[in-house]
DNA sequence: CTAAACGTTGACGCCGACGCGAAGGAAAGG
DNA sequence: CCTTTCCTTCGCGTCGGCGTCAACGTTTAG
């Protein structure tokens, strides 16, 4: 299998493929004519990236599946190193998910506030409050 | 007040500043000499963006804002337009906060399957279990 | 034989909000 | 006069994940 079936169906662009493999991600034997080639478990091996972008994992966060899934594992999250990444981007999304829960109130609040204000007087001007 | 000292008072960078005024906010008169000159309102004007800006609003975002202190109004948040952009922007942030639930919750999914699956066999070999 | 459709590497563009440095003018103090 | 500190504009660098040429080689179908 070359670049185009592979990026055909893992869904993805042939950049995408090539842009893995300068990453350290996704190695690729060559042809005698210089073409990448692939076979069936560098598709799982795409699916496995893509999957975890979708979670908001970065590159370098999907190392640990890949190299699971390079080791000859079934899937990606049979090991170790991938549970401790899904736990670490839970922390990440649980600690995300709590600012922007706190900012969202805070920008309520001043809302609430100015809508008060509106119907009001011309109130001292240029104030600091942040 | 020079670009300085405004900075200072405004506890940002004269970089930023300068960047402000590029993009439009913060509109600066000049001296015979060319150096920028500014007045107390516009460090009400830079500690409004700064404040919006740490509410996740971008430069462009806060420009009703800062059109609403220009415009003489006691605080930024005092025209309609602001208000809108509260509302905007709050509605952006549950939809935000509701996608990343969504996906801490897939992640955690995954994380009690993988963790399930350990202990267990082989398993089949490369799924597409996403 | 030729054109189309693949493949290769290399390198610039994008987005946002600046950081940082160059190269120089201007003001203030000793 | 000299030094320091402030100011000016210009323009590249940053981060991530690619998109999009450019310029070229390879394979395949007609």
């Amino acid at each position: 299998m070359r670049i185009g079936e592979l990026a055909e169906r893992a869904g993805v662009s042939t950049r995408t493929l090539r842009y893995y493999e300068s990453r350290g991600l996704l190695p690729a034997r060559r042809a005698v004519n210089g073409y990448r080639v692939y076979d069936e478990e560098d598709v799982c091996l795409v699916t496995q990236i893509r999957t975890l972008q979708e979670f908001g994992f970065g590159l370098d966060e999907t190392r640990p599946f890949v190299e699971c899934l390079q080791a000859g594992y079934p899937s990606g999250d049979s090991c170790p190193a991938s549970l401790d990444g899904y736990r670490q981007k839970i922390a990440e999304l649980d600690a995300l998910i709590g600012q922007l829960q706190s900012v969202r109130d805070q920008v309520n609040t001043q809302l609430v506030r100015a809508e008060a204000e509106l119907p009001g007087g011309p109130e001292p001007r240029c104030e600091m409050r942040g």
